[in-house]
Parts: structure tokens; C-alpha cells; sequence
DNA sequence: CCCTATTTGCGAATTATTCGCAAATAGGGT
DNA sequence: ACCCTATTTGCGAATAATTCGCAAATAGGG
């Protein structure tokens, strides 16, 4: 029988395999857009606020989850499945995908010509504007 | 006699000159690094907390500051000066600025693959590393 | 099946942000 | 310089977001 998806990547950084761990990855997983953590909350009305937020930040130290800023102010998580980024809709909120971002010289541009790093260890991008709906009213 | 900036500021784009508004100009005009809302009411303790929220959204929506959100999650705010961007120490937070980014081939490339966006209005580059003395501990 | 380290839920504390409204005030007109 | 009014501020309190402490529950190795 098939491991779940959720069991491995919780299997294979070492971590205890909970209902809550669970419930949490399926949140993430079930929807395309990065949820905040009162989102979740909502959503799995069975798992308590506190622990929400404590799964959170061990999936994004885990390496599972990342966090993702868009112009709201509010920290949204996202699986950190592959190198995509955001193109976000300032007036409604709507989120699309994008993939094809070449920090890698922007970066090493921006390395070479720093006085205090040596290291860049992430980064975050993310595109704001206006979705057709939005820009035709 | 010479105007000064943070009047300048506020006159160009028909805002109010007022006590609050001088104060929280010249507090972001006095750091080097983006700061949180909070930080903002703790310094210019003369200010109500209200009044500093409410300023700085004023500025974003006039232009006058911009958001910035490094990992911890809290909203920072920045003058407008000009396009730069950060590295920031994802141990000791502390922040340098960088120049030199080319999104528009980015942005361009995105749009180009959009299915629902035809106009980009601003993007946010962050990028995360350890700083000299973080990395050597 | 036990045993223990880990994790959870709960309740409550903190912290961040927003609101309503009356008092204060900026700045145009005179 | 002085009114007048629309705007802005301060205050107090509400709301929302996040974190904490601790006792009860539980995952998973032996």
C-alpha cells in the first residue's frame, strides 16, 4: 500500500506523524493560493489556533512549508513544492502562479557587491497588479 | 528660505502638513533600515498609535512610503526613495540595501505567460542570507 | 504493550491593528 | 490676522493575531 504524500515529507525530515501535522499539510495542499494561519484555523475547525501556528513554523524550519508576503501585511504559508512565484492582484487579492525567475545574477550581482554577506540562502519575489477582471472596471 | 523635504513631500501630493505626519517622515528619514509600525509609535512617543497606522498608509497610498515584509512577518515600512532592495540576516536581521535589479525582463516574462494579468504595478524583491558575523558563529 | 519524550488542547496573556467619536487644527477665503 | 469647515488627531476601547504555560494525550521505539 501507498504511503501518503503527507507522511512522507513528514517521515523524511524526522518528524512525529500527528492528526493535527496532518490535517495542517492537507490545507496547504488542497488549495492553490498560500493561506494565513487564521485560514487554517478556520478551515480545520479540529486543531486547535496554538497548534496551527506551531505547525506552521516547524514546517517552514522543516523545510515543508514557506512563507510567503504579499502586500496585505499578513504572513501567508504555501508547501514549498517548487521555484514558483506570485503575480498578485492588488485590488481583489487574486493569486497566480508564475515560474522562470532568474535571481541567480541578481543575487550574485548583489553579493559581489556587498560589504556584510557572504551568503544568500533564499529569497522572495513577488508581482503585484491588476487581473483583467479588475483592470476593466 | 529652504522648504523642507518632509514638507515638500507631503505639499507635492496635496496632503495636509501636519505635526504627526512631520514626525513620522523624519522618523523613516532617520533609520537606514525599514521599520515595523510599532517601532515607529515607540520612538515618536508623542504620537498616537492610531494616528501612526493611519499616517502610514497614507504614505503608501500616496507613494510617499512603500511596505516591506522581510520573514519575521511584521509589516515594515520605507521611504519611497528610489529601487532598492534588500539582503537581510536571517539570524540577527540585520539589513543592507542593494541595487541593481532588473525584474522588468522578470515581470515581462510573467506576463507574457499570464493567463489573467496584463498589467504588473510594482513587485518586491527580499533577498535572505547570514550576514559576515552571523556566519562565522 | 509499556514508557517516555513530544505534541496537543485549553485558557489566558500578549501584542498588533482598527474603530468611533468628540476635540483640535490646517489652510483657504476674507 | 481671523473665521470657518473639512480633515485630522487623540483617546479609549474593541477586535484580531499570535504566543504562552501547563496538564493531559499520544506517537513510536524497545
Amino acid at each position: 500500500m501507498k504511503e501518503s504524500i503527507e507522511h512522507k515529507a513528514l517521515r523524511e525530515r524526522g518528524l512525529r506523524i500527528t492528526q493535527p501535522r496532518i490535517v495542517v499539510y492537507r490545507a496547504l495542499a488542497d488549495v492553490k493560493a498560500p493561506l494565513t494561519a487564521q485560514e487554517i484555523v478556520h478551515s480545520a475547525r479540529l486543531v486547535d489556533q496554538a497548534t496551527v501556528y506551531r505547525t506552521l513554523e516547524l514546517f517552514v524550519e522543516a523545510g515543508i512549508a514557506r512563507k510567503v508576503n504579499l502586500q496585505s501585511g499578513l504572513v501567508r504559508y504555501e508547501l514549498n513544492s517548487d521555484d514558483h512565484h506570485h503575480l498578485t492582484c492588488t485590488r481583489c487579492e487574486r493569486v497566480e502562479d508564475f515560474r522562470g525567475c532568474h535571481v541567480e545574477k541578481i543575487s550574485s550581482h548583489a553579493l559581489a557587491h556587498s560589504r556584510f554577506f557572504s551568503t544568500i540562502t533564499s529569497h522572495s519575489l513577488e508581482l503585484f497588479g491588476l487581473c483583467n477582471s479588475c483592470s476593466r472596471t
